[in-house]
RNA sequence: GGAGAGGUGGCAGAGUGGCCGAAUGCGGCAGCUUGCUAAGCUGUUGUCGGGAAACAUUCCUGACCGAGGGUUCGAAUCCCUCCCUCUCCGCCA
């Protein structure tokens, strides 16, 4: 959500974030319903108050005045009852279309039309030189007895997978890793709900738009969550907090549900786009400070690849362009990860950046230090790591040619043993 | 899931149709008193929206007593729906 007033003032600049975005907006229509929206709430405004004024005097009125002043009355309100269903249905109208106002990227996010715009920004690692023919994670996990994609259809459809034994304690066991990871960085852990109601959705930046990719449980208006950035970013909502208790940096830890509507043909091997993943996920809620929250991004951005440095894989950070970057997103930066299957990178990170854009729907806001009035928060999120599109990298980079896989260094005491081997195989 | 009780300002708590944006107390803020502290005294103290101006600020105005609808000239107060909290029972990891 963009500031109203601000729109007002600067429509060149939200025609321009849209244009760099590639989202459709009509800024003029916009403005035009706006100010049709003010001009009826200010005569419906009048009308009440005269109403209201009307009824305190009536109050007092001797019992033989009464009957006219109360005709009077009852032309009034009629009048207010007809333009009330009119300033409603402008009010309704108007917040449909504000809700999807683009947040102006910054400068120095790159124009461009989709991802193959994106900008490297740099490159960690090298990707392992194999002397033999590269497996996929796919292969390699059913060979070692860890990964069954089937039977995972079976159970739940396309897109669905199991792991198994030493496959789902890998997957802990990066998880843990990460937890503590960001827990030495001062993140605060938390569990949180991940079946949460529209207005998360809506305040988040998901809804309106965005329908199409959540589970729903339509009986209830709630809806699985994507990433437990919505419920991280959400906890604070319609609150004031203290400016002392900013920035207030937490990590969940949760499942998250995607419908990947719209991606048939896309990804469909393995477990690289599946419906449901496990996420470490951080999310920071900050003063409305422009140079801190983009000192804390980077910041976020280093917590991540901290971790995949950790993990010894090689990846490499792009800055995603505009065309690329969500409504709310001011900047953001991915990090991929190196797959041999995939003969190149894939995303595995998503660190973005939302000024206030979020805050604002969220009511999320702050007293400042030198009292005054509150002032919106400024939002950030970042992956730490999602699991199993992290396998991915694992097994691909760190196999070997009997098709066993090195553990991680950092995983290994997790899993007592430092190579994972196929049952009777070599190893 | 069943039965009952309840949701009012930062907190506690009054208010059952007009004089209620809301008593009172506590807390907060300012001043006075005081050797310091405490106590005492006096004053003050919600949020959001719209409009106007000498746009820091002031003035006018609307909305807000869990949420949404309704009745009424007029609703914190009456009616309906929903949400949440508490107590008891049932069920359950």
């Amino acid at each position: 959500m963009l500031d109203l007033k601000w729109v007002r003032e600067h429509p060149e600049e939200v025609k321009r974030a849209a244009a760099r975005k590639r989202i459709a907006v009509d800024v003029d229509a916009f403005l035009e319903l706006e100010r049709r929206q003010r001009e009826a709430l200010t005569r419906a405004e009048e009308l009440r108050a005269a109403l209201r004024a009307g009824a305190e005097r009536l109050g007092q009125l001797p019992a033989e005045l009464r009957a006219e002043a109360l005709a009077r009355q009852q032309q009034l309100k009629a009048e207010v009852k007809e333009l009330e269903p009119q300033v409603a249905a402008l009010t309704a109208e108007l917040r449909a279309l504000s809700l999807r106002l683009p947040m102006p990227p910054a400068p120095e996010v790159p124009d461009g039309r989709d991802d193959r715009d994106n900008v490297e920004l740099k490159r960690v690692g090298e990707p392992p030189r194999l002397a033999f023919p590269a497996r996929s994670h796919v292969e390699l996990g059913e060979k070692l007895g860890i990964v069954d994609i089937a039977r995972g259809v079976k159970l739940a459809g396309s897109r669905n997978y199991l792991l198994l034994g030493d496959g789902a304690l890998l997957e802990q066991a990066v998880l843990q890793l990460a937890l503590s990871h960001m827990r030495a960085r001062g993140f605060e852990l938390c569990s949180v709900p991940t079946l949460v109601n529209r207005a998360w959705m809506e305040g988040t930046g998901y809804f309106p738009g965005g329908e199409e990719q959540a589970y729903a449980c339509e009986r209830d208006d709630q809806y699985l969550v994507g990433t437990s950035e919505v419920s991280l970013t959400s906890i604070h909502a319609g609150e004031v907090l203290d400016a002392r208790d900013l920035p207030v940096r937490r990590i969940g830890l949760t499942p998250c549900y995607r419908r990947e509507a719209g991606t048939y043909g896309k990804d469909t091997k393995g477990l690289y786009r599946v419906h449901q993943f496990w996420k470490v996920e951080q999310v920071v809620v900050g003063p409305a400070d422009e140079a801190w929250s983009r000192e804390e991004h980077l910041r976020m951005l280093g917590h991540a690849t901290d971790f995949l440095d950790l993990l010894e894989l090689p990846y490499r950070v792009v800055n995603v362009c505009s065309g690329d970057l969500g409504q709310g997103q001011v900047q953001k930066f991915d990090v991929e990860t190196w797959m041999p299957s995939r003969g190149g990178y894939g995303e595995t990170h998503s660190a973005s950046r939302f000024h206030d854009f979020q805050a604002r729907r969220l009511e999320l806001r702050y007293k400042p230090r030198d009292g005054g009035k509150p002032r919106y928060c400024h939002t950030l999120n970042n992956t730490v790591i999602a699991s199993p599109r992290v396998l991915i990298a694992i097994l691909e980079n760190f196999q070997q040619a009997d098709g066993s896989v090195r553990v991680p260094p950092p995983l290994r005491a997790a899993l007592g043993k430092d190579v994972l081997a196929p049952p009777g195989g070599a190893g």
